[in-house]
DNA sequence: AATGGCGTTTTATTCTTTGAAACACGCGCC
DNA sequence: GGCGCGTGTTTCAAAGAATAAAACGCCATT
């Protein structure tokens, strides 16, 4: 097992790799005992010990009260704050005052291995409502979020996700990217959840590539009333949240920059 | 140094140790290059390179688009979402319905380390209102949190907490938690942030021992209205959630249970 | 063409990491 | 009381993984 793979294979540090088993071992919130995570990871006592130290120490892992077990430790809330903090903060006055608008869920979303991936939500005040989670993945093909990022993407990463798709679907998706890009949204009619609708538009960066997106999710019928309206009013905020992040604008998006979609 | 305790340093495994100093050194969410972290951890080019390639490959750290950089990765975000799950998932109907009853901000919290740890925020739907951020910390004393939770604190960290008092002011510290603790709920008016009051209240485990709280925070001249209502509420919110946690109920706290806080 | 920046790769040497077995402790059971 | 089994902890010598330094290739800039 010691062949040359992809060149990352051969250098990982072994006990690190260990240890992020180890810090991956912990489901959901329980705790669990030393011998039940050494088990766990297929690990030796010692060395889970050993390990579970050093986390502890960090606080990446946390003992319990009593001693006799541990679970995960606050340092990762910590840690992931940080992740991605400009674009949530950014955002944040953005989705606020599109829920206020709207009183529907606002979510933001990047893209990640080919997921999509929630990073914030604000949920509307209604009884009846989308209640995602943030960290949640959902495929990119079915969301508003992830058709109004692709309707910007280049001609490779749009060729990447419809690879697997039949010709006559393939096409029938050029055509809605196309008019979503023209539009400056994109929609969900209940295909990703029954009973769900969404509208999203993309945040771009400097160089037109989509960097996030931004949706408004809720009920069909209530939904469909506002569509339109919801979509300018995303489409404005994105650009604003792009512009807030230090992007130059879109006039690069119109000058015919290669990175545009190619949808010939 | 001769720490007998399990977290001693003899037990650290060090490569792991740099690793998340490695991981420690992304701040806010910028990208870095080799060099830059290198030099932050203080740590040889080809080490650091190894270690972010291992964090890389399990989805801790990612690399830019263009192999030029490394951010934090999502990975982070996916750990972090399991830390106290539990506790988020049951409080959140209750928090929701808090917000909707009063549309003031509600928060969760726990404490961590000898400060207040915010785990949920769900923000009010007023332009004027409190926007704390998940994974913040805050003082103790000054907050409806945390006197919420130390009015049920065992008698050693109440006074690990007061140690640092001048006498008047723990006396009226005790005499203020022995309020919140007959009342149900505890107050901050204007302490801790100038303009905002909150109203708090505990969530007990099984043992009477406070767990979390839960509160409600926003503009003084709105909340002063309210603050009994808001109290009451917010009390019976956490009986709710305890008991929602398997906590078998408030009982044992009546009993004169030695975990209870003595004021003596 | 030369320079300096970057990430990557190689190597021999070293010192960390490691497994196994023993230790200490508590608990329930005969 | 002694036994077995359950924890978590400690030790130590052996093995091999992690390491530093220097070389490499690559792309800008000059």
């Amino acid at each position: 097992m010691t062949e040359k793979r992809a060149s990352s294979e051969r250098y990982v540090v072994q006990a690190v790799d260990r240890a992020l088993d180890v810090l991956e071992a912990f489901h959901g919130s329980e705790e669990s005992s030393l011998n039940a995570i050494s088990k766990r990871v297929s690990l030796n006592k010692s060395r889970t010990f050993r390990l579970l130290c050093t986390l502890a120490r960090r606080g990446y892992v946390e003992r319990t009260h009593d001693g006799l077990g541990y679970t995960l430790g606050l340092k990762l809330l910590e840690r992931a704050a940080h992740f991605r903090r400009d674009l949530k903060q950014s955002a944040h006055p953005y989705m606020d005052r599109l829920r206020k608008q709207f009183n529907e869920t606002v979510n933001l979303a990047v893209v990640h291995n080919g997921k999509l991936l929630y990073l914030n939500i604000l949920e509307s005040s209604r009884p009846f409502r989308m209640a995602a989670v943030v960290g949640r993945q959902a495929p990119i093909l079915t969301t508003s979020l992830g058709k109004s990022m692709l309707a910007h993407s280049s001609g490779n990463e749009f060729r990447a996700v419809l690879k697997d798709l039949s010709t006559l679907e393939s096409r029938r998706l050029k055509k809605e990217l196309e008019a979503a890009r023209d539009r400056g949204y994109a929609f969900d009619h209940e295909e990703n959840e029954p009973g769900v609708a969404c509208v999203g538009a993309a945040i771009l960066d400097d160089s037109a590539h989509p960097a996030a997106a931004l949706s408004i999710s809720g009920p069909s019928t209530r939904m469909l009333r506002h569509e339109r309206e919801m979509g300018l009013a995303l489409a404005e905020s994105c650009r604003e949240i792009s512009r807030h992040l230090g992007y130059s604008g879109y006039d690069r998006m119109r000058d015919g920059s290669k990175r545009l979609l190619k949808l010939a």
